[in-house]
DNA sequence: TTTATATATAAGATTATTATGATATATGAC
DNA sequence: GTCATATATCATAATAATCTTATATATAAA
């Protein structure tokens, strides 16, 4: 495994690594959502439900499934869903990709 | 699940999304080894690599396996490896997590 | 006595992440 | 006209994580 691989499955975890994210994975698991019902939802504003919810999309952990049009020619709804992701976590897993990389490049 | 259980879950994640974390559980999986080994492995400051296994201690995911006496009385040399842990991640995983829980309690 | 080995911790600095408040756009309902 | 709905982004503030430097202890070897 490249160290940009690496590199990749230490910022997906770290995306991971977020009650609020876990929580908008939980919640759109059952049936898609927008941003702004999330916001509602968690309880939070919407620039951080915004934020969070880019994170994920960035990681492609999750993804738009529809978007709906209110009105005309204006900004459409968009509705997310979980991406079909796998990680799994044991020390066996985290050897195979991590050995011959221990004196290694960039500690980012 | 219990809030203390979905925290907990949190931080353990938290945890491994960090790479010389994760370089250290790879490096203790074929043989045990010593703080001090590890941080010149890994070609970082002793301190650094003290406080990185420390946490990794502190939420389980390596263990002590033996202690070796270099001198009488002293210090001993304590060697660690990577416990018998694994974290399943995938939507239906974190939904079964997190369900009931999205406008919850304080979002840390 | 200086260097290399090994432990542990505390204080402070740096960097990254997270959260808030403001701005801008746009419509329907009241 | 104002409120609720919905998008998106920026600047700043607050908090958390990370890293460095220094301290203290202890021995063996050079």
């Amino acid at each position: 495994m490249s160290e940009d691989q690496r590199q990749a499955f230490v910022k997906t975890l770290k995306t991971l690594a977020n009650p609020i994210r876990l929580k908008m994975i939980a919640s759109v698991y059952d049936e898609p959502k927008h941003v702004y019902a999330l916001s509602k939802e968690l309880g939070i504003a919407y620039p951080l439900a915004h934020l969070h919810l880019k994170n994920l999309k960035k990681r492609g952990l999750v993804e738009e499934v529809r978007e709906v049009e209110r009105v005309k020619g204006m900004p459409t709804v968009k509705y997310y869903a979980p991406s079909d992701f796998e990680l799994i976590l044991t020390p066996k897993s985290i050897r195979d990709i991590f050995q011959n990389n221990l004196g290694g490049e960039k500690n980012g």
